[in-house]
DNA sequence: ATTTACAGGACCCATTTAGTCCTCTATTAT
DNA sequence: ATAATAGAGGACTAAATGGGTCCTGTAAAT
């Protein structure tokens, strides 16, 4: 179906969530570790299950998106900047890397790597789409104007002479 | 996993192996409607069992992506120029529309509409991954020269200042 | 009329995903 | 010290998805 895991869906937005919590670029200021926010408020804030949650938040951790606290007064923060995290990075943390095809793995796992026409070509498709992911970042994501900035850069797509209704005709 | 399913592997492959097959620009000079292979011998060409080549080829011809022919000398053929062929509608013929998360199917279908914070950015992050998508051709993925035409394409991301390392670095 | 080849769908099995839960460790407050 | 809080890590189950096969029907050519 060629969908991300909805709890990559989830990371995403939680991650939204604690870039519109914590006080401008100030989310990590060396000398005050105190986290923003813990799993249950991140839960409440977003409305899903706290278990899953925390799941997603321990993946975050892990992926050294998110720097975590234990203990009472613990929580979670941004690891960085929200302008220098990429939603290639977020995908890669809770989906695994971003490799469309088996082959885009990496070479000798696919059977048929000697008789296929276009083993190079799929190496490119991933990298394109790899590309379109990480010129977003989480900054992007909570910036209302984004909607407006992204029609120019959709505008590549003109490069091909491609417009909107070609792209959305297969809906 | 954020992977397209192999069937759609499958039929950009096939796709490909037709549009090489295909003298030229002449995939379907109107008077001629001969279809260039029939299933068996595609499937030999690129070394899969026939129903299930058979499946991806019916499912292509539905999308109206391929022409189709029964009978005795009957088979398949390219609908349509390689260059007018983009590797969105391929995805959305195989594995359904581009849609990234579910609330980039349309509104309404989320429980979490009311609370989410980045609702239109989703909307955003599929757009930019089906203009990237849509940016190649199956005419492209036949060309041998396109890996070196390519460096250009993902010289985008370096409007955010990426690098290709830090592209990999999650692998 | 017979053979070839596509059309459409039903079906089953393996894999993956979603979500829950339990135990353990670290941190803070009393 | 001890109790309470909060994250870490992983096991586990149920549901959904995908991959692959097969069967019956229809169109075209000989």
């Amino acid at each position: 179906m060629f969908r991300l895991s909805k709890l990559t869906d989830y990371g995403i937005v939680i991650l939204a969530e604690l870039a519109l919590s914590a006080p401008d670029g100030e989310s990590a200021p060396a000398g005050d570790p105190r986290p923003s926010l813990n799993a249950r408020e991140l839960a409440e804030h977003v409305d899903l299950p706290l278990p899953v949650v925390s799941k997603v938040l321990k993946a975050l951790t892990r992926a050294e998106i998110l720097d975590s606290q234990r203990g009472t007064k613990g929580g979670y923060s941004l690891a960085r900047k929200p302008e220098d995290l990429t939603v290639t990075e977020m995908i890669a943390a809770l989906d695994g890397p971003v490799a469309l095809t088996q082959c885009s793995e990496g070479p000798s796992i696919c059977d048929h790597e000697a008789t296929c026409a276009i083993k190079s070509p799929w190496q490119v498709i991933n990298d394109v789409v790899q590309n379109a992911l990480a010129s977003i970042t989480l900054a992007d994501l909570t910036n209302p104007g984004f909607a407006a900035q992204h029609a120019s850069l959709a505008g590549l797509a003109g490069l091909r002479g491609l417009d909107d209704s070609s792209l959305n005709e297969e809906l």
